[in-house]
DNA sequence: CGTCGACCTGGATG
DNA sequence: GCATCCAGGTCGA
């Protein structure tokens, strides 16, 4: 395993931010490096100085990396640009300093990840899809002291009995994975892919025709995966914060589908381009407050 | 259209 | 201990 290193300018990135927070899964700490599989690549990285060693496993690690943390964006100017919109999201940026927008490598890790999101929490989250993983998916490697797999296929996933996924903790999930695996087999080979070229509408539209993908499941999908930086998933996380410090008036109204399009329609016109960055500041925001006092 | 309950599970709360 | 609630929702009635 070759390391190579890379430039990090301060303030650039914050590893553990990005990846602690919900917007991938399947990052630890270990030894004082950080290691995350993206689909079926091992990526180890030492967050220390402006020179960041990384190296991978089944990729090459500066490409991976750039990828993965979209390290083509300057974040500097996306902040200008979220508060110059906006100056409510100074304190935001202000608060995540190196937060960035991550970009998975699969688009079809990315929906299946977000499948297991539902009415859950982060920690069993991570621990359904690390489960999922050691059941269904191929050994990439042995690092750190544990075993490293890759995201199952559709292939596999389409296999899979129910009974065997809910004895590894999915609950009602289960079914829902092996029906969309088996209704993306039906489709054309690389349709979930090819959602990155429709408009954004069209993109969301078609996602939701798989069972189990509501609005912000597929916004998950189109954000993070799909690079789609229109959408803007509305969880609990978004809707709570929208309501008490963006949008008063939403307040004693509930999220049904008018009030989903409301905020999606409101940061379209307030943010553009932007939009998904300026979700991601307030989702985290609101994130790390509910986890400090347990709300 | 908006509201309601069911759906798995495990940790937190009372 | 035991009931209840809730966590990055979705679906059908």
């Amino acid at each position: 395993m070759k390391t190579v290193r890379l430039s990090v300018p301060a303030g650039e990135v914050n590893l553990p931010l990005c990846v602690r927070t919900g917007q991938v899964f399947r990052w630890y700490e270990i030894q004082g490096l950080w290691a995350g599989m993206a689909n079926d690549a091992l990526l180890i990285v030492n967050p220390e100085g402006n020179r960041w060693s990384l190296s991978a496993v089944g990729g090459e690690p500066i490409p991976l990396f750039t990828h993965l943390f979209r390290m083509e964006v300057d974040l500097k100017s996306v902040q200008v640009q979220l508060i110059r919109r906006d100056s409510r999201w100074e304190q935001w940026v202000r608060a995540l300093p190196g937060l960035r927008l991550m970009r998975w490598t699969s688009a079809t890790e990315c929906l299946f990840s977000f499948l297991c999101t539902p009415a859950n929490n982060l920690p069993r989250i991570t621990g359904m899809i690390e489960r999922l993983c050691e059941r269904y998916g191929t050994p990439i490697a042995e690092w750190g002291g544990r075993q490293w797999h890759a995201f199952p296929t559709v292939e596999r996933l389409a296999q899979a009995e129910e009974a065997d996924l809910r004895a590894l903790g999915f609950g009602y999930r289960a079914r829902t994975l092996i029906e969309v695996a088996r209704a993306l087999q039906a489709r054309e080979p690389n349709w979930l892919e090819s959602l990155a070229e429709l408009p954004y509408w069209d993109a969301k539209q078609a996602l939701m025709t798989l069972p189990g993908v509501g609005a912000k499941v597929a916004d998950c999908v189109l954000l993070f995966g799909l690079n789609h930086n229109l959408a803007v998933p509305v969880d609990t996380h978004m809707w709570q914060a929208m309501q008490k410090w963006v949008l008063p008036e939403l307040r004693g109204k509930s999220l049904t589908e008018r009030t989903y399009r409301q905020i999606v329609d409101w940061f379209h016109e307030r943010f553009g381009e932007w939009t998904g960055w300026a979700h991601q500041y307030l989702f985290t925001a609101h994130l790390l407050e509910s986890q400090r006092k347990g709300e």
